[in-house]
DNA sequence: TTTATTTTGACTTTGATTGACTTTGACTTT
DNA sequence: AAAGTCAAAGTCAATCAAAGTCAAAATAAA
């Protein structure tokens, strides 16, 4: 039977993006990359670094990314740090009228990552503001309460 | 209530469930699968694999789901067990299909005063389900969603 | 019979991978 | 300085690989 244990599915891109998580602690938040280089050194086309560059490493999930093209080129990926307090009020504001599930993932690994929330946080919200525990209301409804929900929860963090 | 009998017809969703079910137990509680490989294995339309996990693994039995879409996606179930969190799985069956403000009040004082959960903990789920975060709702929905909001937390605080 | 559950399949959405082509910048040559 | 060359990174669209959704049809239960 083929039972798949955590993390026996290897997606290229997952383990770019872990590599780069990884150089990135080792570096102290912020590097510089050759992204031919890389590509090169893990066997697959440049534009893979791009991609998970753009879709992992993104300002929403609190990363910053610099790059110079020609001779000698490279990206610079920064991971930035706010003040608490600063911090969660940005988002509050950040949150419209509505948002998805996935939104609100986002932000919470965006909080969590900047070590604004302990694990147990981000799963309770991220409980309270799952789809399945708004099933009961129609999609677009569902988005304007996890919208109330997360803006309340986010003002109880900074409480 | 859904009597059935000895060997009685075999239906596709039982099968899949208890196939389910053993590969959970020989995982230790949790297991991610790919829904077309297991489709395909069993010979059936991989649609049936989501309906089988939608109707028999809820958040209400215990069960939590995640997922992800795209090349190398997969389907990850977590089952919570009954003896870490006897107390916690009380509260969440206690809870009906509807319940006001005051009485997720009443029990997460209770869960406070037994130390299961932290002040931060409850803040956040004060704020989750108070009736100002779903002021959207009328009140009558206002409940029903709480109570599913209310538990899915529950289920959040024995991960 | 009536109602609830199961089964299926068409269609949608999301995510990953690749490669062809474009743009940019540094360096070299005229 | 201007033009040419080359070594980067950027862009984008095509393709493939999943899971999600939904509603109609079939079947089972009440």
């Amino acid at each position: 039977m083929n039972i798949k244990k955590e993390g026996a599915i290897n997606m290229l891109a997952d383990t770019i993006a872990k590599l780069i998580e990884e150089m990135l602690d080792d570096a102290g938040g912020s590097l510089e990359l050759q992204r031919n280089e890389m590509a090169n050194r893990l066997g697959c086309v440049p534009s893979q670094i791009s991609y998970v560059i753009t879709s992992r490493f993104t300002p929403e999930k609190g990363y910053m990314i610099e790059s110079r093209r020609g001779g000698g080129g490279c990206i610079k990926i920064i991971k930035k740090q706010m003040q608490h307090d600063e911090y969660l009020m940005h988002f509050f504001y950040a949150i419209g009228d509505a948002i998805s599930e996935r939104e609100v993932l986002a932000y919470l690994n965006n909080l969590l990552g900047n070590e604004l929330i302990s694990q147990r946080s981000y799963e309770l919200i991220a409980a309270s503001t799952s789809n399945s525990a708004l099933s009961d209301l129609p999609p677009p409804a569902r988005d304007v309460v996890r919208a109330k929900i997360f803006k309340h929860t986010i003002l109880a963090l900074m409480k």
